[in-house]
DNA sequence: GTGGTCTAGACCACA
DNA sequence: GTGGTCTAGACCACA
């Protein structure tokens, strides 16, 4: 179920991330499960073996997956994981806002913004 | 007023036009008033006149300055400006719930999350 | 009533130029009138002598206008003059034609593109 | 197929940048097809890499080409681009004319002088 | 002086 | 290998 968008101006390996990522988080990927190879989903996606490999580094160094040497990669999921993923969306939006401020732009004028943009594109 | 970063990962040019747009949009530089020449901004933060030149190249195109031969680049604020940024943050805020969306996370508890966080910072 | 627009991407010596031929071809300057001094409408234009001077030796060479050392610039009309003229725009006119077609687009599909447009426009 | 002519007053960059996009508007460039990468096309011109990059960018940014970093840059036509140039030579044919109006000369006499023109020349 | 273009060549991230 | 950024420095048109 990953799909990569090669006119996405992200780089595929984090593109990978983020997908596999989402998977984990919302269970679609099952905790202890385990990770196709890196050859196997390279070959999957049309990829290079380097890049799925730097997907996975990266994937384990922010504890969402852990290796066994010989056996492979397995997910990680445990519930300290989506604190995190909040910490990192929360620090995000302050940035945003933070941006916006500089700019001349509330974050309250910004999201009542948003709110009305949203309400027409339903 | 402008203070380039070399360890921020974004190019030096990037980082230029960010802190000029805020100045022309906030501004602190008055529509019409003549930018410090390409030479002379290139020996003052000690970058290169090409990097210069990208920067504002890329504010001309975006609206923010406008160019004489042989004269200089100057401000070119006006209204449309502010709610050309806005769209941007509006997208880019978008985009946010969006993703977070995607990782289990509402945008209502996102914006709780991030209230409850900057009044610690307060 | 000669207004340049320094906002215009085409060089200043070249939009008097333009205007002046202008003011030439349909009569506003009477043939063999005296020419505005290079001094004089180098203050009135808050424009560089330079660059009055280029405009005027431009138009010379057109043959728009006559110089008589040490009394000024005169306008030189002749009916031949609006011949060149129309030559000259019949040029262009086909360069573009050509430069559309090469772009898949015919001269009578631009037309009535055109055509269409300009009815909106009213 | 790409010529560039140093007698040519336009920069090299611009010249490169209008024959590609007509070799993509005329399909002569296939959709999605790789374009040659910068530092061959450079070579093969004899050009300096970062002339073709400034190319590769501008068409870039016009939709022409769209670029994956690592892998190269590739053709992205799609139905809409034609619109766009089709506006783009209405806006000039329609310049052009106002501009003929203003030296005297009715756009239809215009077309009229061009046609007989063009039947001498064939 | 001022912006615009270009060369020669280097270094980096990504694949 | 591939694109993106950057430096050092040159040359040109324009004012």
């Amino acid at each position: 179920m990953i799909i990569l968008d090669y006119k996405d101006s992200r780089p595929i390996y984090e593109q990978m991330t983020d997908k596999i990522r989402k998977l984990i988080i919302n269970r679609v990927l099952e905790p202890d499960s385990r990770m196709p190879s890196v050859r196997s989903l390279a070959v999957d996606l049309s990829v290079n073996p380097n890049t799925v490999q730097k997907a996975y580094a990266q994937l384990e160094r922010e504890g969402f997956l852990y290796t066994i040497k010989g056996r492979g990669n397995f997910v990680a999921y445990n519930e300290n994981l989506k604190q995190h993923v909040k910490e990192d969306y929360a620090q995000k939006l302050q940035g945003l806002f933070k941006e916006a401020k500089e700019a001349g732009i509330s974050h309250e004028e910004l999201l009542a913004y948003v709110k009305e943009r949203g309400e027409k594109n339903d």
